[in-house]
DNA sequence: TAGATTGTTAATCGATTAACAATC
DNA sequence: TAGATTGTTAATCGATTAACAATC
């Protein structure tokens, strides 16, 4: 029942309380309480029962929340209650990792497709997935509805390919490139460059 | 000249200043200004000479910051201005993605060993480096000094993996395992799991 | 019931932005 | 110089936390 935009940091955190559920549930532990999700988390209590209350009310006063039905709440608002097909652009290491990473599944999300523009990879299976020739993306992209896709190509070649993906319907960058995509306001993107991770920590040794 | 401590969230973007200065270099801009920076990384002006103002002047009024300068000045202060060693926990397809990885050398960091405890996997060779036994890990970063580690196994292993890199010396670890990691004050930990980067994407599709 | 924990409000804390004097 | 842009301050905005009534 979110009233107002729920700010964007505060989703950011909810896939994270969805992951710790699950191994909750593993561990057979049918009830929680904020305090415990907050003590495997780092996070705060308050922090955890603000962010659930942008959404509806999930627990019992003195009794905490049920795993299992907290779990399927988180699923249904974050729309990890399905199956999303990945359309992955790049057949390169990092592509081949992420096509063969049994993660995915399980978690809501399938690689249904890889694309490549080097000859070489083009007809090569990769994870029990043929790569596809990139100048076939638009097309398969269209045709299948595809939203979400995962950018694992070299930095010089991200931006044309993003703005191929966006032309075609693609809603969604999961972008491996260590660059800034320009994409028009709706789309989403998300970045992921481990050297500026590790780069962060750097500062504090 | 920080007085106090940087917040950080500042500390996390001057990566991202970092690498958009070696494409203005590379694109041979050798004088920007931080409207520019701001516009090609979708910040605001003011952010990013705040950001900077923690840690020195760097510009010229009226004339902007040169690009050579400013991005030596952030190597430093995020001691990128070396090479890190690496240790590299995992021989998997991830893994193997991260050894082949042509993106570390060049921004300062080098893997300098691979390590798992799958008896198939090692002595196989991954990227120039050989597949050690995980037996030799504790002995390994002690005789090197290593600070850096790359956490790249599977979820059920990476909290004892954890515990045994910072008993050993590790300060840093970089976990590609979608775990919560316990560490003790003083150990930095960032964590890269792409479900949930899509999970966040999903809840705006 | 008594004890515990939620959901929510108000207070605090911190981060971002607007604005402009300083100055190259 | 005139124009431009920095570095910094103060104001705004937003996020986190503390506290507690509600209630299971």
């Amino acid at each position: 029942m979110a009233k107002r935009p729920v700010p964007d940091i505060v989703v950011g955190r909810l896939p994270i309380y969805l992951r710790e559920l699950n191994y909750l549930v593993e561990e057979r532990k049918f009830i929680t309480s904020s305090q415990e999700l907050a003590d495997r988390l780092g996070f705060s209590s308050a922090q955890i029962r603000k962010d659930l209350s942008f959404f509806g009310e999930f627990g019992k006063q003195g009794a905490g929340y049920e795993t299992l039905f907290l779990r399927d709440k988180l699923s249904e608002i974050l729309k990890a209650d399905r199956v999303w097909d990945i359309v992955l652009v790049g057949a390169g290491y990092l592509g081949h990792a992420l096509a063969s990473y049994g993660g995915f599944l399980g978690r809501g999300f399938r690689i249904a497709a890889i694309f490549d523009n080097d000859p070489d990879k083009i007809g090569r299976p990769i994870g029990g997935l043929v790569v596809q020739d990139s100048r076939e993306l638009p097309q398969a992209i269209q045709d299948n509805g595809w939203q979400i896709a995962i950018l694992a190509v070299p930095a010089a070649a991200a931006q044309e390919i993003a703005d191929t993906l966006v032309a075609s319907g693609i809603r969604a960058i999961l972008n491996y490139a260590p660059r800034i995509l320009n994409v028009p306001p709706g789309v989403r993107i998300q970045y992921i460059d481990p050297v500026i991770d590790l780069q962060h920590m750097t500062y504090y040794l």
